[in-house]
DNA sequence: AAGAAGTTAATGGGTAACCCATTTAATTTG
DNA sequence: CAAATTAAATGGGTTACCCATTAACTTCTT
């Protein structure tokens, strides 16, 4: 209901006024605040507190320090990268498994998918179409041949996201797919039959997906990251 | 592929280090860290860099710092406190609009419940049962009814979320929860017809989770959380 | 002129020495 | 024995420096 009083910390004051003038639109993207030594004055505090502050902000990303004449604190728009890394925090130290993680990528690629089905414009279709051209002449043997499919099917997600039209499941997947990958570092070979069967699992979502087929493209979706999920626990680094 | 090399500040060491010693074991939940100017010597630095090391690791829910003797920095359980605040920095800014925020929630709440039907035991539907009759008890009008009706139905969901075994979904669902709390602060008062309205969704839910049909239970999840949100746009305080 | 090289000054980063406030534990006192 | 007091450890904050970096300015060379 409430939230603990331990706000008799300097920098936590001055942190939640700049944060507050950033969101409110007092402080805009590419503002650049004054120097240390002027806020401090301004401030009425010192160095120390302020110096913390900034580096709390910058950590949220809600700011950019750069050093040298003409530096300082510029207000930077804040990505998902805070929010990315955070969540990856819970992945390294275990309290989220790799498996619970894939599963909800799992879920999120349906429902991701699924919009999309209602969604896609023409021109949506009509790029996943040319990924798709891309992704066929990759399939075959070898790592690089491996890595350069992998790097298709990304972007065939990504423009599924995006043809969805909402930026929270595109962060999302962004960030699932990030922590994700982070588990395998060093792929092991996959062979051609693997990504022959990924190839196909494409063709058909986007083939459903043109016809709109909501409910067909979630299972689609679905059973294609549960096959590349499997494949990569079988055969993968999972520690 | 690379990240940019900025890494001559002594503090970014700092947190690196202490960050690696947690994750990788060396540091466990509840560990005492020594006293700063103890880490001071430890760290051949001074406390300037070090506090801030402390600052922003304290932010990213590694550290807790306590002052007095006998305080200092204890480790901490990282919860899903900074990946909920991050992601609340991105609505706030505008980045993501609620509606978004709002379709998202509806595909990760049926997703969870999908798959909950297919895992839920005896003994989550008992649970689920006896919050439903909880509920009914607070079906009527006022504004204290409609709390306590909403505080009930919350329990609902994250008990339907626990059956689902999946600590991803329940993150994401409370973060997502919270998130979308904050633009109805001031709740307007609604009537008995709508809360008689969600009731029955909620029954219908559990009565297919205990079926085990997933699907429905998908449908039923996405179209009660879309009634609400349809209300709480309607008459709520949407900015 | 034009460009290269050096200079300058602003700015963030870091260090050291110090004091204050808080908090727990030990000690004194009634 | 309990309450009050004192002591000591610890984080928080302040001040006064100095250093490294970097963009802008100046000067020199061709």
């Amino acid at each position: 209901m409430f939230k603990k009083i331990t706000q008799q910390r300097i920098f936590e004051d001055l942190v939640a006024q700049i944060e507050g003038a950033i969101l409110d639109g007092r402080l805009k993207t590419g503002d650049q605040l004054p120097a240390q030594r002027d806020l401090v004055d301004m401030f009425q505090t010192s160095r120390g507190p302020l110096r913390e502050a900034l580096r709390v902000l910058e950590q949220k990303g809600l700011l950019e320090i750069k050093r040298g004449v003409r530096g300082g604190a510029v207000v930077k728009q804040p990505g998902m990268a805070p929010v990315a890394e955070s969540l990856g925090l819970l992945v390294r130290h275990r309290e989220i498994t790799l498996a619970e993680l894939s599963e909800f990528r799992e879920g999120v690629e349906g429902s991701v998918a699924a919009i999309a089905a209602q969604r896609a414009t023409p021109a949506d279709i009509r790029q996943l179409k040319s990924l798709l051209k891309q992704a066929k002449k990759h399939v075959g043997d070898g790592i690089e041949a491996w890595q350069a499919f992998c790097h298709v099917d990304n972007r065939i997600h990504v423009a599924i996201a995006k043809a969805a039209g909402n930026r929270v499941y595109e962060f999302v997947l962004r960030m699932v797919h990030d922590n994700i990958q982070q588990y395998y570092e060093a792929h092991p070979l996959k062979g051609q039959p693997f990504m022959q069967e990924n190839y196909q699992d494409l063709c058909d979502i986007v083939t459903a997906l043109e016809k709109r087929q909501a409910t067909a493209v979630r299972a689609l979706m679905q059973s294609h990251v549960r096959r590349f999920n499997r494949y990569m626990n079988s055969q993968g680094g999972n520690p």
